[in-house]
DNA sequence: TATTAATATACAAATATATAAATATTATGC
DNA sequence: GCATAATATTTATATATTTGTATATTAATA
């Protein structure tokens, strides 16, 4: 799938995915949800030091985008990697930006 | 390289980057820049059919950034990507957009 | 040197995003 | 139903980005 071949709706939902995951909090939490792990806002924002809604927030931006998904299961809402090789893109990226 | 390794400036660096290539225009000029290509100002903004200051100013925020880089010839500038394995991040992101 | 081509920058208006604090919603267990 | 825990949303303020238009810079050439 070459990009020219994409629709301008579609160019736009990669800018917007992208644009989702292109914000420092926003890694960090991808950089959690690595090999599959599915955590809750609560585990989140404990492991990041960051508010609970700030947390919330910044899951809720991944989710929409289409970065994330979600699973609640009682009090607790899950969230994990819509598709796994997106840590891909934090490879590239960690590698170009030590370089 | 973990992310987790990641100083907070490496990961704003990081953040900085991708937010360079999250918009539509930017994405299209990255397709443009695949395979080594190296283009100037004119050819970008008549391929794309946006205006010259336009190109010249996303052309600027992918360089600074890190993405891209330019040489100057007479009167052009010539922009090529600064790492070639970048184009593997739009490969991930198209994927993961139309499915 | 004057003209033209190619590129880059400055400015302003509209839009979008980030952040924190407060409040609301959803679900559990008593 | 009430209290509590876990999430989610709202609101307001500050900041940043995008876009177009105009202008400035840089380089070649007549």
């Amino acid at each position: 799938m070459k990009f020219s071949e994409l629709t301008p709706e579609q160019l736009d939902q990669a800018a917007n995915m992208l644009k989702a995951i292109a914000h420092p909090v926003r890694i960090s939490i991808l950089n959690c949800l690595e090999d599959g792990k599915k955590l809750t806002v609560s585990e989140i924002h404990s492991t990041l030091k960051i508010e609970q809604a700030t947390a919330s927030h910044h899951l809720g931006i991944l989710k929409d985008k289409g970065v994330l998904n979600s699973k609640r299961d009682g009090k607790n809402t899950f969230y994990f990697l819509k598709h796994e090789n997106l840590t891909s893109i934090l490879d590239c990226v960690s590698k170009c930006s030590c370089s």
